[in-house]
RNA sequence: GGGGGCGUGGUGUAGCUUGGUUUAACACACUGGCCUGUCAAGCCAGAGAUCGCGGGUUCAAAUCCCGUCGCUCCCG
């Protein structure tokens, strides 16, 4: 089962509060969805997750079907059950993998043939059978198999990637069996307007009970991608959710926000947090900066998660500095504990109807840091 | 006392035999930056040694020769 509802609509903005309900319990927009892309949010445990308020995890259909397999997952009865969350999981259909994997993938209109990175062995995907995997993997919500295009890119090539993605996606709904799974369609068109009305308006004739804007975020300038964000979201339905895929920087998040979107994903959080990158209500730092060396105040000053009450700067640097797996777990901690306290935030502004004030002295904050 | 080996950036090494592609290479450490549907405990960049010291041979020496100092191994 699958159902959304919009609670609230600010006044001023088109940000939402709506809320989801799926098989695996209720969960409220707007919504960041930590990546578990091979079943596991890197270093954390799915009860960690909880304690730090992540609602919806990402799971992936490429990573998940080379390993460990379906038969596993079949035997398993299902990813939830397999990784032992029981709330909402999202699984991204391995589109995204043709775009970042390139090398590796030969498209063309049937599927996707590609050689494992593992093992080298030859594998073929098609709209059907990424439905199938993800029908076994058992998430709530499942998506379309597409095709992400790189920017700058030659507007003919994203033509054909709009059109092959529009008939992947008429067949992915096609081969779809189970009811309890919600199919989000997902919008290409890299940054042509009218591409990505084009492909918005066919996928919308296609009916699915979400949509999500692809593509975004590989490389093109911030104010590009809003330019072309906001007017495509005119073509999408307002009673259903809107899913921007692979966006997660904060002030990116406030601002697509208030252009009505509902549900975000992006591993910069967490892949920050390995490499030392630190996100803080005072701006972005590098905690393996010298300069932490003797720094015994928390990551955060303003932060009142776990990590920030009881560890300092100089312990977690020290800890990286000396590779010790728990600098990844904390910093991943913390920097989850910030982004989901953004949209905590944002969340309750658009209740209180202070949205539009919040959005602008935050992105006044970010803009001078 | 006799004989051998070794001394090159912070650390560990390469180069030396057959002097000249050496503006001395590599790894780690160090400094900074990057990361946006995760092949990512990753990637990029930077600083840092005139080759133990002195002398010699040569157009040219980290590289060959002599001396010297230090460390080290073996014999006594």
């Amino acid at each position: 089962m699958f159902k959304f509802e919009v609670l609230i609509e600010d006044k001023k903005t088109k940000a939402r509060i709506g809320k989801a309900t799926t098989s695996h319990g209720v969960f409220e927009t707007p919504v960041f969805m930590p990546l578990a892309t091979k079943g596991v949010v890197k270093t954390l445990s799915p009860e960690e997750l909880k304690e730090i308020g992540a609602e919806v995890i990402l799971g992936n259909t490429y990573h998940l079907y080379l390993r460990p397999g379906m038969e596993v997952i079949r035997e398993a009865k299902g990813l939830h059950n397999f990784m032992h969350w029981d709330l909402p999981i999202l699984t991204d259909s391995g589109g995204f993998q043709i775009f970042s994997l390139g090398e590796t993938f030969k498209i063309n209109d049937h599927g996707v043939e590609f050689k494992s990175i593992i093992d080298g062995s030859r594998h073929f995907l098609t709209p059907e059978t990424v439905i199938e995997v993800q029908e076994i993997l058992g998430a709530d919500i499942i998506m379309v198999l597409d095709e992400c295009v790189p920017y700058p890119v030659d507007k003919k090539y994203v033509q054909e990637a709009v059109l092959r993605t529009l008939d992947w996606s008429a067949r992915c709904k096609k081969a779809q069996k189970r009811e309890n799974q919600a199919l989000f369609g997902i919008v290409q068109g890299s940054m042509y307007q009218d591409l990505r009305r084009l492909s918005a308006e066919k996928t919308v004739e296609l009916d699915f009970p979400g949509y999500a804007l692809g593509g975004f975020s590989v490389g093109e300038p911030h104010d590009l991608m809003f330019g072309v964000l906001e007017p495509t979201l005119n073509y999408l339905p307002g009673n259903k959710p809107r899913y921007l895929m692979g966006v997660g920087n904060s002030s990116s998040l406030v601002e697509a926000i208030s252009l009505g979107i509902d549900m975000f994903d992006c591993a910069l959080p967490t892949r920050m947090a390995r490499n030392g990158g630190v996100l803080t209500s005072e701006g972005r730092i590098n905690i393996r900066n010298a300069k932490y060396l003797k720094d015994f105040s928390p990551l955060d000053p303003n932060c009142c998660c776990y990590v920030c009450k009881n560890y300092n700067r100089a312990y977690i640097r020290h800890l990286l500095n000396v590779g010790e797996i728990l600098a990844h777990r904390l910093l991943s901690w913390h920097n989850l504990t910030y982004i989901i306290n953004i949209i905590n935030e944002t969340k309750s502004a658009i209740k209180n109807d202070s949205f539009s004030d919040f959005k602008n002295a935050f992105l006044r904050k970010e803009c001078n840091e």
